[in-house]
DNA sequence: GTTTCTGCAAATAATTTGCATCCCT
DNA sequence: AGGGATGCAAATTATTTGCAGAAAC
């Protein structure tokens, strides 16, 4: 969680903007897109960018700061939990949440069992409708 | 698996351009991208363009004849099979199989019940290093 | 005949890249 | 001082859209 250590033991420099961007995503449940995280910035950043945003999310993703979740909808979300956990997805307002109570490990044993791959991580998503979105739906 | 029935009860025309998108896709496990199912057509089908099978593969997602996968990768992959089931993703070269062998109906079930959405479907891909590509790793 | 579909070209939107300047070390 | 980092603007790429002509019903 020293995000400073970790970049320099990578060989990165450590900079404000990628100390807040780590900020605005730690210990924070709502999986944001990188619009999301700049769109945060802006007000104590004002020269903040997304090109920043994007660069630094590649950053901290090699140096496994951050699981880049695939979730369809034609733009990344960022996890900063990184350990392997499913993710739901709400098709109606597309908000994703943590899964929580699923042990995925036993699943990522016996696929590498089964698989020819070596394999190397998981993007598990589920689909459906979120509690908010089923109320507003029932007019 | 009588497509044309199946886009005429579902209110929709049948076309060659339909016919030849499907028996593109029906059977084979390449799990190809617009482009690719594109590419595959031009020669029987020289007008064919991307946009009708774009056009096209939405359709046939509505109506239950596809599965859209979110493969990362910006890319979509299509899958004549729908029945829940996972993927292997390979980050080398980024090709797309079957996981074969692993029920997901259990975990489907597992979701409905932790979680507070009503489920109605799921992306589920390892990602790994396929055979092909671990031989070619190892010079 | 009417309505939907096709296919081209233009529009859109997320992400990446080039590059001059700036700032960590 | 020096090399990587920032941030703007332009480029790229997948996908969508508008629309006129063509094809299904």
């Amino acid at each position: 969680m020293d995000i400073a250590q970790k970049l320099r033991s990578e060989g990165y420099k450590v900079t404000p903007q990628r100390i807040a961007i780590y900020q605005v995503l730690y210990g924070q449940n709502e999986h944001p897109t990188a619009e999301m995280i700049y769109q945060s910035l802006r007000r104590d950043h004002p020269t903040m960018s997304l090109a920043t945003v994007y660069k630094t999310m590649e950053i901290f993703e090699k140096i496994g700061l951050v699981k880049v979740l695939d979730t369809g909808d034609d733009c990344s979300r960022y996890d900063w939990d990184t350990h392997n956990h499913p993710h739901m997805r709400c098709v109606v307002c597309k908000r994703v949440d943590d899964l929580d109570g699923m042990d995925m490990d036993d699943t990522l044993a016996q696929v590498a069992e089964l698989s020819q791959y070596k394999v190397t991580g998981q993007q598990i998503t589920f689909e459906g409708i979120c509690p908010e979105c089923q109320r507003k739906e029932a007019h």
